[in-house]
DNA sequence: TATGAATGAGGTTTCATTCAT
DNA sequence: TATGAATGAAACCTCATTCAT
């Protein structure tokens, strides 16, 4: 009935190739927000706009939707942002620092922050998204941060901790506070958690680095001795 | 005239006192395992051993079911074992060590364990869920740690820190521990944490406290800064 | 326990005795408030203080007791007071006032009234209730008017009316009354019927036999004319 | 670009037009047939040609089924023709009978005349059939059969009766006629009621109008006397 | 007899998925 | 492509009935 102009048709084939993305952004936060089960199909395509046939044209059923939703955000929003931060200079510790509080800061603040709580909530019905999931963040994260620990551990700016350990202690905070975001911090129990994320996490590397850092004079036997005995 | 031993009485009403506690057990694995929305109130009942109707005898709905999984768990597994713990004798660090390592390792390895998963994935949905977890899980354990903390500083035992910061970096992994417990690993994901969770959390909570530790000679005047300020 | 005298062993026999009445008193009443498929059969036993299982003692099944409720009100309280009505002198027209406003009075006042509400619900589902609620009711009921009417007819007293015409105008808003007084009269809209139902019954009665009544002078002739007809 | 025909789009338009209506066609039979509770929601849908799920499209509960088909046909089939034939000429008794005998007949020959049965037996289940039940029928039926007995009064074609109660003589046989239609006489108890109910309705009417009458000379003076009474 | 715990068939309602348009 | 009406499997919950005590 209306006349189709080129306008049309590009504002159309444009929203075409947009529905996916659309689709998975509200599918992320319905899931998030209710959990896979309790998110009627219909809800996730109306809040994308389309309606509930349309949702299956572009994925074949509602655990497929959930599938390429973690995919899809593990790998955009979660590990892509990483490689970058990966080429910082400076200090070990301050290398950590701006790894962890700007990278993990980014991702704490957007909706990808709620992969984390979807992984927590579904991986054991879905268990294909726990191979995913640790091939694509946990291997990789801990590699990263594992990497800088051994370098500053070599370079005598660390003490020879476990790795392994450090690394958990670093990061599970973290991860944790992701989760809480959209947990207990959606349910307006205000902590100060909430209120200073950013702040928490700094102050956190903080506590650890000084856990990690060397004694004054130790310092450089240290590092000799860690060197070598990395070797 | 009545021909009902005791024996018998006693049998009867045993098995009715112990149903609850059945169900309750039957309700946390499966609602741990498969989460609430995609366990069927049939397979909790057959997984206590009865029959789908007699579920509803004890427990008027499923969600209450739910509600009762979490308060039982919370009230007799997680915050009971800390009041015990409270007592315990020696430096700081130590009685923080056997706090966490021995109460929270008993935690840890009992299916209770599993009402971290259960909050994290259903306090959205049943948002009373929160009050409860906040009142008799996060704010007593976060002022039992909190307190010790505190005591550390004022004796001069642990450098000046952000108590809740460093709450929360002692505590963080201790619960994720948990969640991980019944998430990924529970998907056959092997990670050096499950071999040893017990040993993981010696070893993080030695590495914090490393970072708490006051330095040797400055040990002496920080004890007397820290009580000043405390006062 | 208590040692069972005498008196407990003849009060729990005149319980026992009763049982059966106290059970279709409660049903009747939660029958005719809830409905058939509405009352629980727990409920009635409640009703009639004792559990469960005992009504099973009683009556085979819930159908059965509902059969039971019938039978036993139309036989006891409905029908059984018509017989001593039926022996009133004076005029037709006396008589009928009596009779329906004297026994139907009675009834309608007492729970047995139930009776024609609950014939109404059930009888399409458990047909039975059709052919006792015929020959015991509606047959009777009407061969009662019905004779009195052609009493009246014959002996002048009132004009050749279309007996079954009659009876249906005089009976059916008293059947209606019941009815009423169980439904819409016991939802609160409270008009006139129920305030004074006996009233009612009564002007009701003397507006149809004023209908029935010969005109003045006719009178002595139609009753002739009515005799002869009728033989 | 679209090969929707109008003929297409008019055929899927007019089921899902029609749909409401057939549900309600079926669920009326059904709820009389057989009671609200007995009827199952499946049995209505497939009565209507349909599945189970496509009556919740419609219908958002059983209940809300039940309460839309007494409101259906009261506003449709019940009070709608007693419009109509507020318009009828001739003498009191003549407008009467033609109002009764005419809207009530066709009342009685639809399906729409089991709503007193669904009323009768489900008004005190949900007690908000009853205040629409007074609104839409008893009120207005009642003043329709009420003004008119108050014209053949004033006009002194009528004696001066109990209004009220010559309103319930007349309507009440109507109305459990209709019951009657749904009870006993669908459990082939054929009395000469079902036979011709529209013959007992004007031979019915006939004999409360005779008793409404007024007598021969005495017409004249009583209308004067009625006329001036109303004032 | 009397009890009430237990059962499981059966009913209501939801929702992922299909398919005619 | 896009729609949304229709489906029916499956889940929750109820309650008549049984039976061990």
């Amino acid at each position: 009935m209306s006349p189709i102009s080129p306008d049309n048709c590009m504002f159309r084939r444009r929203r075409k190739e947009a529905r996916p993305a659309e689709l998975l952004d509200a599918a992320l936060a319905l899931f998030v927000e209710k959990g896979f089960a309790a998110t009627r199909s219909e809800e996730v395509a109306r809040a994308a706009g389309v309606s509930k046939g349309t949702l299956y044209l572009y994925f074949p059923s509602k655990e497929e939707l959930l599938k390429a939703v973690i995919q899809h955000y593990i790998a955009n929003e979660i590990t892509a942002g990483a490689q970058e931060a990966a080429s910082i200079e400076g200090s070990t510790a301050e290398v950590m620092s701006q790894l962890l509080v700007g990278w993990w800061g980014r991702m704490y603040e957007s909706p990808a922050s709620g992969v984390f709580k979807l992984v927590v909530t579904e991986v054991r019905n879905f268990p294909e998204i726990a191979q995913f999931y640790v091939e694509r963040v946990i291997e990789p994260g801990e590699a990263l941060v594992g990497d800088l620990l051994r370098r500053g551990i070599e370079r005598g700016e660390f003490a020879p901790v476990d790795v392994d350990v450090a690394v958990h202690t670093i990061l599970m905070p973290l991860v944790l506070l992701c989760i809480h975001k959209h947990t207990l911090g959606a349910c307006g129990s205000s902590k100060n958690l909430d209120a200073d994320p950013i702040g928490f996490m700094r102050a956190h590397l903080e506590l650890v680095l000084k856990g990690l850092a060397v004694r004054d004079v130790e310092s450089a036997q240290l590092g000799e001795t860690n060197a070598r005995r990395a070797a």
